[in-house]
DNA sequence: CAACATATGGAATAAAAATTCCATATTTCC
DNA sequence: GGAAATATGGAATTTTTATTCCATATGTTG
């Protein structure tokens, strides 16, 4: 990083220092980096609140970094912020070199940009189709199940992966056919009635996915099928079909939008369910 | 500009009556239409020098206004500012409106919608705090490395596995640490120097995770960390840090920044090697 | 588990900031 | 030019905010 600022070089002191502060102290300095922009405007009770404190522990995480209190410390923020304010015309600048330079002279941090911007458009697209009587098919189908199998490969693997892990703090079994030893078929077998399979695939379908998916209808259980059209391979065996359909850019696909569904199917799910689980910042061990 | 915010709904009323205002505080005025940006974190005081004026004349000027005195009028520039600051804390307000305001009555396809909205403004918030140094520092250690090695558990595993996915396109060689079988240990045990690791981590901490994490310094490996901050404990293994700061609705926390980031990461690195996908919906035989 | 070091939070105190009061200055209007 | 109305700024007061003090709690070490 070439320049830092006051803030940086006090955060990063801070970081350094981390690991041998007490308990709460680590906690205010969480906060402070949470909130380093909003800093300059809290009083000494905001960031004590805010990190769960006594006030006074706010001033002695201050003193311990070689202030004399909250106020010297909270300075530092704001006069970093009134330096960044003033010069206002650099960000109107920036914007304006980044549009104009951007048909050649894309450097990878533009592209980064550029696939962002992508992603949130997808989102926004998932929010005007979202289709509230499918989605609620879904949750009723996954509701009833015994047990929910979950498929899908390459590119879709990984939202597969989610789901397993998501569902396993459910009460219902489920099974992540994962493919592990080239056993699609060994574990879809015992599929049957009551049982719920989610089935992803996007163009150009994996045989796998649309295997367990035929083979799942047939033995009369559910299937949600998670695809872009109701018109692929996969809508023939589905009972639910959720479409997304991805961004991309730069030839690469998103996978914001799936995800992002398929989380959303599963707190609703979480809800119907009445599972409540732990309010707050993480949810207990389960994060990774 | 359709709706105008509170800021420039009062610096219009004053601006209505300034011809009738006394000459101090009409400098006063003056001022305040100067400096609007910074009103937020003056004192009285300071209000008082800038205008030339007695502090009481600054009150009085507020009061004149409607407002009881200074503290109340500052407070519109405050919350001005912070709507526009942290539109992550409008988010965090309007899920608490929404929870607070019907309990009962949430049904699911709210909850969805909720969650998927959370996830959009977790991508503005990429966008916004994107750190172009660190991201490119990143794309440098990946195009460097012989071996890319990659490590997540639990929630952040899906995210890993579709990294190892999307680097199995490139000519780097590379070794997903899945722990199949709890051979965590055994699986990250060649890496060594000139390889990078890909550690993806977000309290409470994996402990495989940071397992890897620290073997992999210790053997002069790279280490790119992707986590919530700098003060975690990945950091301290870490040759660059990605921070990442997911939006979280309903005690459930979104995956869509992390995975959005990763594969902005992929593309970049994908560019960087030369490496041209053909263009068009899809990537070839790759999705599924 | 005792003795020590360290951390924590309630309450008191200090400091800073905002507001009011009021005597004086300035302007306005007849 | 003088009376009334209004404006101004010094100082006191009130309110808010920050800091210190200290008794208690918690953790650590031998």
């Amino acid at each position: 990083m070439a320049v830092s600022n006051a803030v940086d070089q006090f955060m990063r002191r801070v970081a350094d220092e981390f690991e041998s502060l007490p308990r709460q102290l680590q906690g205010i300095a969480r906060y402070l980096e949470q909130h380093r922009s909003s800093i300059m405007l809290q009083k000494v009770n905001d960031v004590a609140v805010g990190s769960n404190v006594h006030p006074s522990a706010v001033v002695r995480f201050a003193q311990r970094f070689g202030y004399s209190g909250f106020s010297e410390m909270q300075a530092v923020f704001r006069d970093a912020f009134r330096e960044r304010a003033e010069p206002s015309g650099s960000y109107q600048h920036r914007i304006r070199r980044v549009i104009a330079g951007r048909p050649e002279q894309l450097d990878e941090t533009q592209i980064a940009r550029s696939f962002i911007d992508a992603c949130r458009v997808g989102l926004d697209e998932l929010v005007e189709r979202f289709d509230v009587t499918r989605f609620r098919a879904a949750v009723d189908l996954l509701e009833q199940a015994e047990q929910i199998y979950i498929v899908a490969v390459r590119r879709s693997f990984a939202i597969a992966s989610y789901i397993a892990y998501a569902l396993g703090h459910t009460q219902k079994r489920v099974h992540l056919v994962d493919g592990l030893g080239g056993m699609h078929r060994e574990q879809i077998h015992s599929i049957g009635k009551g049982d719920a399979l989610i089935a992803i695939s996007f163009p150009p379908y994996g045989k796998e996915t649309l295997f367990c998916a035929r083979l799942a209808h047939q033995r009369k259980a559910k299937v949600i099928a998670i695809s872009e059209s109701d018109l692929g391979p996969l809508a023939a065996h589905a009972n639910v079909l959720l479409k997304v359909e991805e961004a991309s850019a730069f030839a690469f696909r998103a996978l914001t939008s799936t995800i992002c569904l398929c989380q959303a199917l599963f707190v609703a799910l979480a809800y119907r369910l009445e599972l409540k689980p732990n309010e707050g910042a993480h949810t207990g061990d389960y994060d990774a």
